[in-house]
Order: C-alpha cells, then sequence, then structure tokens
DNA sequence: ACTGGCACTCTTGGAACCGGAGTGCCAGAC
DNA sequence: GTCTGGCACTCCGGTTCCAAGAGTGCCAGT
C-alpha cells in the first residue's frame, strides 16, 4: 500500500476542509489551515498520488482537490473517530422526545429532530410488523355483516381492516371468535402466523367455515401479506441548502424517489443490529440517489431492532457527525419503546 | 369601466400564452396565434391600458407581457370557462380509485393521483374528526392497569389512545365500561361529545369515579382538544418543474411551508360547500407561499364535506384545467366514501 | 525526502459590444 | 374615432476579450 500516514492525514484534511467550505481545496490553504508541518509542495506531490489511487479529483485542471466517493468511503473507514454529542445536542434530543403520546407521535417527533439536527433529509420507518408479535385482535361488529378487525403489535402499531362477512352474525358469536382469534395468535410473531390462521379455519365447525374463512383472508391480509410497512419523512426543505448549484439537475431525482415509499424502506429498512450503515453515492442502489449518501441504522427496545431509520444528504456531509447524532437518536427512541 | 371585450380577449390570450410557454408574450406572437383580427399595434395599444389598469406588467421595458396577480383573478374569474375532463383523465380517475382497501389507502391514492394529473403539489386532508360522529368506541385492556381506547369513527377514521388507569381493573369491568360509553357516545358528533363525556363521570358510581375520570381525560382528547386532522402530501417533485429559475429562491421557503401540516390544513382545510377556492399568490395568509396559487376544495359522501383537497403550483398555472381536475377528483373521492 | 521557484493552465469576473425582440408614439388611412 | 404601418428607442442576452487569481506540475537544489 502507498498510502504512508501523512497521505492519509492529508486526505484528512481535505475531506474536513472540503466538507466545511465546500470549495475544492488547494494545497496552499491546507498547509495554513493544518499544521501538517510540511511545505505546499510536499502536499502537492501527496495529493497527485492520492489523485493516482482515485481517492481525490480536481474539477477542473488548476483547481483544488475534491474527494471522490472512494476518499469518502477511505474516510469514513479509516480516518474518522465518532463525534461525540454536545450537551446541547442531547438536550435537544431528550426534550423533543419526552411528551410523546403515541407511536404515531414518537415517529414524527424523531424523524422531525432527526431533520433538525442533521440538518438532511430525515426517514424513520414505523416499527415494523414483520418484526412485531400479536399483542391483542380485536374484533368490533359494525353492522350484522361487517367487523373491524383491528390488529394491536406490541410494538405499539395498530392496524384495522374491514371485513365484510358472507352472513349476518350475532353478538354472542363475534365474542367467542374474538375470544378464539386471541387465543390462537396473541403473542405470535406476525411471520409465524399463516399456519395458526389457517388451522383456526380448518378447526372451525362447517357452519362457521364460511365466516371464518373470510376473516381469515383479511387476517392473512393485515398481518403478512400487505406487510404494511410505513415511513415518515421531513426536511426536504433541506435540499435546497447548500450550494444550490450542484443539485439544480439532482434536486428533482432525489425528490421524486422520496416520494417512493418502497425506496424510502429499502434506505432504512435494511438494517443489521447495532450496524450503523453508510452508502456513499453511486454505492446507493437507487440510480436517482447516486449523488447523495444515506446513513442508516437500526432502532429497537433494547438489543432488538424494530425498524431502521436514517438520514439522506449531500455526498459532502460531515460524516462523523451524522454518524453521531443518528446512532443517538436510535439509542433515544429505543430506550423510549423500552418504556412502553 | 374601461375594459372592452377586445381588451378582455387580449388578457386572455396573455394568460393562457404565457402559462403554456412560460415566456412574456409580446403583441406580435400574440396576433399570429390568436385570430384576433386586429394588427399588433392595436393589441399594443390594448396592453398599455390593461398594464394602466393593473392586469399585467412588463419584467423589463422592452420585454413581452405578463399576467399580474390581478390579471390572473380576472381571468379566473371572468375569462376562463371550466374546461371538461378528458375521457383519459376520467378513466386515469377511476383506474386509480378502484381498489382501496381502507381509508388511508384511499388518502394515499387521492393524493397522487392528484399529483401525477395535476403536476403540481396535492394535499389531502383525511376526512376531518370535527365533522365526524363517532361510530364505535372499543377498550381493550392491555395490561389490567392498561387500556387501549379505539374509536372508531362513521368517516372511516380510526383513532387509538393509551389509557393509564390509576388501577387494577378486573375484565368485567371493562366489559361494562364499554358498553356505558357507547350507550352515551355512539352516534354523537364529536363536536358534541365534552358534555357527555362530563356527564359520564359525574354519574359514574365514586368506587369508579377515578378510573373514569382518567379515561374521560383521554376520551376527550382523543374526541375533540388534540383535534387530530391529518394530511397527505405527494408531489413535491413538480415543484422544480417549469423555469426552475424563478423558483430557485422560492422554493425553500415553500418546502419549509409544506412540511408543516398546521399550514397544509390551513390551505385545504377552510373549505365551504361545492365552493372552489382559487387562492391567488399573495392572496395566500402564508408568507412563504405569496409566490403559488392554491386550488382547494371540499369533498365527502353526497352533498355533505368531510375534508378538503387542493393542490398548489405556481402562480402561472393552467386554472382551468386544474380546477376542473380538482373538482372531478374531490367529487370521485366523495363517491368512493358514499360507499362505504 | 523535502522545499522554493517558476512557468503554465484554467476559472472567474468585468467591460465592451452587438443583435433581436418588443415597445411607444406619431402620422396617415378608413 | 379607431385602427394601422412605420420608425426610433430601450433593454436583455449572448459573445468576446482581457486581466487577475488560484492552483498545479515539475525541476533543480538543499
Amino acid at each position: 500500500m502507498s498510502l504512508d500516514d501523512r497521505k492519509l492525514d492529508v486526505l484528512r484534511a481535505i475531506v474536513e476542509d472540503y466538507v466545511s467550505t465546500q470549495e475544492p481545496v488547494g494545497s496552499k490553504a491546507l498547509v495554513e489551515r493544518h499544521h501538517l508541518g510540511v511545505s505546499p509542495a510536499t502536499v502537492r506531490n501527496d495529493m497527485a498520488v492520492l489523485e493516482e489511487e482515485g481517492y481525490i479529483r480536481q474539477p477542473h485542471t488548476s483547481a483544488g482537490r475534491v474527494p471522490t466517493n472512494a476518499g469518502y468511503r477511505l474516510f469514513v473507514d479509516r480516518l474518522s473517530r465518532v463525534k461525540p454529542l454536545s450537551p446541547a445536542e442531547r438536550r435537544a434530543i431528550e426534550r423533543f422526545l419526552i411528551g410523546a403520546v403515541d407511536l404515531d407521535d414518537v415517529v414524527h417527533r424523531t424523524v422531525r429532530l432527526l431533520a433538525q439536527l442533521t440538518r438532511h433529509v430525515a426517514v424513520v420507518q414505523y416499527p415494523s410488523l414483520s418484526r412485531s408479535a400479536v399483542r391483542h385482535l380485536e374484533l368490533v361488529p359494525l353492522s350484522t355483516t361487517r367487523l373491524m378487525l383491528v390488529m394491536i403489535a406490541d410494538t405499539g402499531r395498530v392496524e384495522q381492516r374491514l371485513v365484510e362477512l358472507p352472513g349476518p352474525v350475532p353478538a354472542d358469536a363475534v365474542t367467542e371468535l374474538r375470544r378464539e382469534v386471541n387465543e390462537k395468535l396473541a403473542g405470535e410473531k406476525l411471520a409465524d402466523t399463516p399456519p395458526l390462521v389457517q388451522a383456526l379455519v380448518d378447526e372451525s365447525s362447517p357452519d362457521r367455515r364460511g365466516m371464518m374463512a373470510c376473516l381469515a383472508s383479511v387476517l392473512l391480509e393485515t398481518l403478512v401479506e400487505r406487510t404494511e410497512e410505513r415511513v415518515a419523512l421531513a426536511g426536504t426543505a433541506n435540499l435546497t441548502r447548500g450550494s444550490l448549484l450542484d443539485f439544480q439537475g439532482m434536486l428533482r431525482p432525489v425528490l421524486e424517489a422520496l416520494e417512493e415509499e418502497v425506496i424510502l424502506l429499502k434506505l432504512i429498512g435494511e438494517v443489521e443490529p447495532s450496524i450503523t450503515r453508510v452508502r456513499i453515492g453511486d454505492e446507493n442502489e437507487i440510480d436517482n440517489l447516486r449523488s447523495t449518501s444515506v446513513v442508516s441504522t437500526g432502532y429497537g427496545p433494547g438489543a432488538t431492532i424494530v425498524g431502521g431509520l436514517g438520514v439522506l444528504g449531500p455526498t459532502r456531509m460531515d460524516y462523523p457527525g451524522t454518524i453521531a447524532t443518528v446512532r443517538a437518536v436510535a439509542r433515544y427512541v429505543g430506550d423510549l419503546l423500552a418504556q412502553n
């Protein structure tokens, strides 16, 4: 490997300067702002090597250097230490999250907080149903042939669906039905329910078979099929921050991508325990987002993970700071969920 | 009134041309594209008058004319006839809306449809709780000291809140409680419930008073206080459409405003029956949106209104087309709601 | 292995310039 | 009186040119 320590120092300095000034950084400015202990000429030689290796590049001949995606990657992997949050930030997080009254509220507050702290676009996934267990199923008769099915998950999520029954059903039959489905399904992971639902149908007496089948199909839809993942988004206005110029052409595709829930889920939904993922530029699978970076992590009570959250911003973002903030927010939200 | 018919024709032509070309329109181009039957010089004289009256203006001396907000206003009020929707559009609406499985789905589909058809930012308010009546209240015991309160409104909305009870409550007491609150509140307009809830507390036996008070406070919060109006938003990417230049500086404040639910509600929530409101430029109360126009209307089953929907776009929008689309979508959604 | 010096490149901003589009006004025609 | 053709004028937008500044690559010297 041809990169000695000083060259790495130079790369780090370039990334830091470029992120804070948004302008290509030259050798002279570099030695002035960082005490590298060598002359600009030496730095220039190092820069030439770094460029050779693909970590930096020049926008035009004879302009300063700008980190490439590979440069950011190296910086994130080896050159940055995690920046501890300021007390002010910690306080902001706490203040923001206390007083949340329900899950919806928690998610909304979190996503706004994240957008505000990082000054980027924030995305928070609602606790994933596929990672939840059934806490309770409620059947509310709306008319004799119509039920409202309400599922309450242990993560706090509540889903409801309408059930059209094939024929009129008396109230006490509904009570019995409720007892039955809860006995069978309560406490089970949603992912494990399909065979149990099928069993419910199979075990039911012939005269109730039709009704049960009807209910079962809606149950399955609610519990698994329409794996109803939801996300909240905030801070899109932050996309106009920073050198608008670079973004001019890029803004539209990014906004378009952000309108697709599927895409948002892909961004932050694929989380592994206690790993903060950083995807830089074209490491992103979504074409429209190749000009951005995404920092995402999982959250949940204790060590388990029930959903993902993260931010999206320009590749030239303050990675150490952003990573620290995303992690901290995720931890706080996890604690909050653990309390319920 | 100094405006004869031909001057109005000229104004109409200017608005139409400007909307379609996005460029200041001159006298020569005008007579070429519209058969006004007079010479450019005559048109110029008319333009001078129109400018005098404040309906059009010149970006710079010796450029074409551009409509002012007053010009658009006059155009909308007196010069435009409603444009009937194309069969293709009707089909698009129908295709989009069938297959919606629940209220959430209806709202989401609607807002995306609206954004797609108008190519502007679309906003749809969920059926307003303040315009709804209670259909059913469900109490689900989560533990001996915790209930989940689920309110189902006649508009299809479902709200849930956690109730922390002061002490343990047996299951059959919950059943009794459920019967009681439903008897009292079911069928009532949400706005009328506060005295009834109070009555519930007053009438309850002393030993249940504490529990009831607890439940009552959450009930009130759910039903009225936190008048939980929700909105859905789509099509923000459309803001980058059209001459980006004009928008450059304006984009950010608009995006910021669109992040505030309160603002969105103000935009489309204040609806009167069967009126389509058009707010042009600084007719908007929100400062950040003075550079945009908003077309909004109410929707609901039959003649009643349960919520608002609309779009936001540049002041130079195709008003007749937009108004027609907004109205049509509102009507379709209303019909859809009526079916449930 | 580092440094100072130097020639070179390329961007950026400003000044000057020109063509084109569009206007306002006026005198004449219907 | 109303409309029209003609004409001089204004101003924007693009282009060119130039000078300054920033930054580089390379080389010879320590």
